[in-house]
DNA sequence: CCATATTTTAATCATTTGATTAAAATATTT
DNA sequence: AAATATTTTAATCAAATGATTAAAATATGG
């Protein structure tokens, strides 16, 4: 009788492969990563990576989809909440992207930059632009600030979030800008991103 | 008598490749990037792309250089005038960057993106964050509006400006926001920007 | 402890890919 | 036009790389 129960695979061999592989290919992205790469960074023979993942295709989809749900997973929920004002819900998602991002500072710049590359792109499916123009908290921006276009608000507040963790490779590296300087300077974006937000929006005219 | 003048090279064939290794490139970064799609993309054998450029990593290196000039070239300027106010050069940094991202779109994320690759940063030399430091602009910032984080107000700026190109390939492929809707958008943020960016700055405690 | 299933490895393939070579084609000079 | 230099091509190489295979090691169940 061949196949068993899957036991609690994903604690050690499948989990470690797995993991090594989100580090390289986060780093090199997918055509810079070499299967070799991510079995060396997992301690383990390269015939493994194939066996557990049949393929470095396929194991690259796993992780492009585990990193898009983590970077637009929330996004929707947060937007969504129906009991908060517009201004709770950009502190929600400022608070909320900042503290990720500190801890997955390379998500975006892979996320977008593999987008980017797939001919066919992967976005077919789930319409992120449909689903923000949807979202309760573009009518509440519609209602409360009608002077303003919902869409060129967003592109404001997630290119002010986020921006810095996509430049970061330029001014890190060089040690001009120390690590624990830009987390500092990413918890302060949690009280400013907010206020200059605001301030945006209560524009006249 | 071996080599002779250079002549006008740069006219046909050494230009058609270095066109093709630019189009090649940015779309699919270096290690994407087969030296046989650029070959076939400029219509010639591929030993030429040899015979011209000598390697893969040399031709990368002149797109790369070129791209970085294009990239970074008119930021300090725009920013070290030292006649213009703080709102004045914010508008001629807005209007500049958007009319050339429009022609250049895929270049933020080709040069970020390449630059988190490489493991010994290519921004040794030119130190981006130190040179952006000592500005005019930053002086400027640093005298008129001394409550304001200059590096913070850097990254917000630079955030709504750039942002939306970088994010693009999420939007614009599935057919949801057509290239001249965005032209549009992107143009009227040439208007919205400074006026943000003011609002902003002018946030009074 | 034996039999069977699962996991891991070493060795090897097959393809892709950057690069080279030698010869052909084309241009340039005299 | 002959001689020489330059450009281009076809064929091929060598290394890199994703994948497979067969056997060994290890775990699991009876």
């Amino acid at each position: 009788m061949a196949k068993k129960i899957q036991k609690d695979k994903d604690l050690s061999t499948e989990a470690r492969i797995r993991e090594a592989a989100r580090k390289v290919f986060l780093k090199k992205g997918y055509s810079g990563a070499r299967t070799r790469d991510i079995a060396e960074e997992a301690g383990i023979n390269l015939a493994l990576l194939n066996y557990y993942f049949r393929s470095k295709e396929k194991l690259f989809e796993q992780v492009m989809l585990e990193k898009m749900q983590k970077l637009f997973g929330q996004v929707l929920i947060i937007l969504n909440q129906p009991d908060n004002s517009v201004e709770e819900k950009i502190e929600n998602f400022t608070a909320y992207y900042i503290e990720m991002l500190l801890e997955n500072p390379d998500l975006p710049l892979f996320v977008l930059s593999e987008i980017h590359k797939s001919a066919e792109n992967i976005t077919h499916e789930f319409q992120p632009q449909k689903i923000l123009l949807e979202s309760v908290f573009v009518k509440q921006l519609a209602k409360s600030y009608p002077h303003i276009h919902p869409l060129q608000f967003l592109f404001s507040l997630l290119g002010m979030t986020i921006f810095p963790f996509i430049a970061r490779p330029l001014l890190n590296s060089s040690g001009t800008l120390p690590q624990d300087i830009f987390q500092m300077m990413m918890k302060q974006r949690e009280v400013l991103i907010p206020k200059w937000a605001d301030a945006i929006l209560k524009i006249k005219e």
